[in-house]
DNA sequence: CGGGTTCATTAGCTAGGCTAACTATTGTGA
DNA sequence: TCACAATAGTTAGCCTAGCTAATGAACCCG
């Protein structure tokens, strides 16, 4: 794959098509069970941090805090996550994941025969290695 | 960057979590007018095929007929594309960019300062190769 | 102590997807 | 030639994913 200067403006909307055609396509293969795919990236980022307030959840994920709220009350629903008062601020709940939200995400580190981890083992090395890199680029340009 | 051999099973959560979060951040920007991302693009295919059948396009789009039915009646709605009966099947319609849709998307491709193009001018020269080659990639997985 | 600020939630809305079912049209085989 | 199967697009209904504005409770600061 040889080189080719593309200027930003070019680049734009090969990649904005990129990702929206991409995301109907992960969106579509739930990774675990019947979680969706932004549940599931809350409760991974979640046990990440090991417990956050849904403002710390929400700006995290990239979502408004009533955004997080209807996310967060799904997976309370399922028992995946739990809420604490806060030890000192009445406004704030603290939220974390439970031991059964952990074994989901035990589970799904786990499986290899995932839609993305499978179309990902069937790319090149080289390939791979370009998307490792630009996944770190596209999360630093959605904080931007 | 120094490359990092990462298998597909740790890959995929990487990369879904940012095209995930990316996708969210370039569909709060709407590159032109208040056009949404999803109906830019289908506008964007049209125009480079000329003309669709509603079927073709979602097959391109990688959406089902019935999603592609409302973003096409919305598109139609604003005056951006045409409807005209197929020539020889009754049951087929075939669509085409307007005169005014064309216009929206020569307006696009000048624009500059669109949030998505100023992000990637503000990028190194080496990482916007990444993503050029990136979004080939990834227009490759999603059509798998 | 009162007003302003913060936190999370609720209400209401739009957009984006899907499946199942429907209607109209075409194609095929007996 | 006709009946049935298949196809194309749409409609209905549903769920997910987001947002903003408004609300109530709690906190902070002058």
């Amino acid at each position: 794959m040889t080189a080719k200067r593309v200027p930003p403006a070019q680049l734009a909307p090969q990649l904005r098509d990129a990702i929206t055609r991409l995301n109907r396509r992960v969106r579509q293969a739930r990774p675990v069970g019947d979680l969706t795919v932004t549940q599931l990236s809350a409760l991974t980022s979640l046990r990440l941090a090991g417990a956050l307030t849904p403002r710390e959840l929400a700006d995290v994920e990239r979502v408004q805090p009533p955004t997080m709220t209807k996310i967060v009350a799904k997976l309370e629903e399922r028992g995946l996550v739990r809420r604490t008062p806060h030890p000192t601020d009445g406004r704030q709940v603290i939220l974390s994941a439970t031991e059964g939200g952990q074994a989901v995400l035990d589970q799904f580190e786990r499986v290899r025969d995932e839609w993305l981890a499978r179309r990902l083992a069937e790319l090149t090395e080289p390939d791979r290695e370009t998307l490792r890199q630009a996944a770190e680029i596209l999360q630093q340009l959605a904080r931007a």
